[in-house]
DNA sequence: TTGATAATATGAACACCGTTCAGACTATGA
DNA sequence: TCATAGTCTGAACGGTGTTCATATTATCAA
């Protein structure tokens, strides 16, 4: 009874057929320059073929989206490289966001489609249910840990807070880089590691912040993504 | 021989139509869901039409994004305000950048325009030309300055490169907030607020930046943007 | 082996989009 | 009165995401 699996293996092999060809023609040419006729071309499928497989243009941007965040993740397993280890607590919070940073640049488009694109912005309420996007997280936070353990951060700090803080920090430089509203004499690697040392230099002054603990936990009851039945 | 002038005048009229009409969409269901015929069926003209007033679809919402560089300008007139002059130093820088997160809250259409999406990169090889954009800026630094001679700020701070850094910083913010990637459980205003003031107290350390003077002067071998002749 | 069934793929169409252009209309100045 | 210049439009071009009846094909039960 090897048939049904075999259908199942091909069906699996056309969407990623259509992942590839998506990705390939998005990572050149940006999201809005991707259309679902284009893609059909380059798999030899008639557009309507796709709707069989994605339920929407957006769903097809929203799968790769999680293939940008697994590219964003890999590189943080240098949590765990020797040079990572031996660095002092605060710069390796500083290499891991400035990881995010270069992320952005590296990768514009997926970067865009992650963070700041509005025009698919499910992906906010799904990629939490990724575990390794979880897992990312918990990493960051516990390095912050070691920073407040280290005295390096006050005691007072919310190691969630404070990573939640710094990502918008270089998220800010990010997108002012990526929608072209820096002037040509700006340098965005400095401007961005400028603001990621500000803001390390703050939260080391201990000032007293508002924002409360924010619970990463699964919301169940959240609708998931429309599936082809 | 006051033909002429009614003319010019009669043409000004309909420009102005045409961009009211464009900001009540835009504002109301933003820029991608505004379309040329749309427009054109809310003044009473065809689609062709437009094209007689404005080069292109992107041509009026760079006149738009002007009206939200003048919107969000006139609040900073609260400079001059008796309530702003008794307030500290450092407080006022506060209100300012508050005052630019809190127009991402209350325009976001405009604010997305301005500073977020990518679709009409244009707008910041412009706006840089209007002399009030520039004025609004120059307050900004002024402000800055003041917080320096005050030993608030170290010296050694660049007032300019101070306020491209907590631009960025609240911009991050405010486009997480846009793009709808902020969990539910976490307030955005307690966010802005933190990351605010954490880069507030991250300049007053007087940590060494990088970043070099920006030079604000117009470039005036810069293309200008194309005009209906 | 035959025939029903389910899955898969497609062409044509729908309703949009930004933009262009030949031609109609009209007010002006000679 | 008439040519002209300015204004406007209908129709079209080539594009978009999406839907649907239809055709093809592979599977499995009889």
């Amino acid at each position: 009874m090897g048939i049904k699996e075999r259908h199942e293996r091909d069906r699996e092999a056309v969407r990623r057929g259509i992942l590839d060809a998506a990705r390939e023609l998005f990572v050149n040419e940006g999201y809005h320059n991707v259309s679902i006729r284009k893609v059909a071309e380059r798999i030899e499928y008639s557009p309507a073929a796709i709707y069989l497989y994605f339920p929407s243009k957006d769903d097809i941007f929203f799968a790769l989206a999680e293939e940008g965040f697994r590219l964003l993740g890999d590189p943080s397993d240098l949590v765990n490289h020797e040079r990572f280890a031996t660095q002092a607590p605060l710069d390796r919070i500083r290499a891991i966001f400035w990881r995010v940073y270069e992320f952005s640049v590296e990768h514009p488009q997926y970067f865009a489609l992650m963070f700041v694109d509005r025009s698919v912005p499910r992906i906010t309420r799904e990629y939490e249910r990724f575990t390794f996007v979880r897992d990312m997280k918990s990493h960051i936070v516990e390095q912050i840990q070691v920073c407040i353990d280290a005295t390096v951060f006050p005691a007072t700090l919310d190691p969630t807070v404070a990573c939640r803080l710094l990502i918008m920090a270089v998220l800010g430089v990010a997108t002012m880089r990526l929608s072209d509203r820096l002037a040509r004499a700006e340098n965005a690697d400095e401007l961005a590691r400028d603001v990621l040392n500000v803001m390390l230099a703050g939260l080391q002054t201990g000032i007293p912040l508002q924002s409360t603990v924010v619970e990463c936990a699964i919301d169940e009851t959240a609708p998931s993504a429309a599936r082809v039945s």
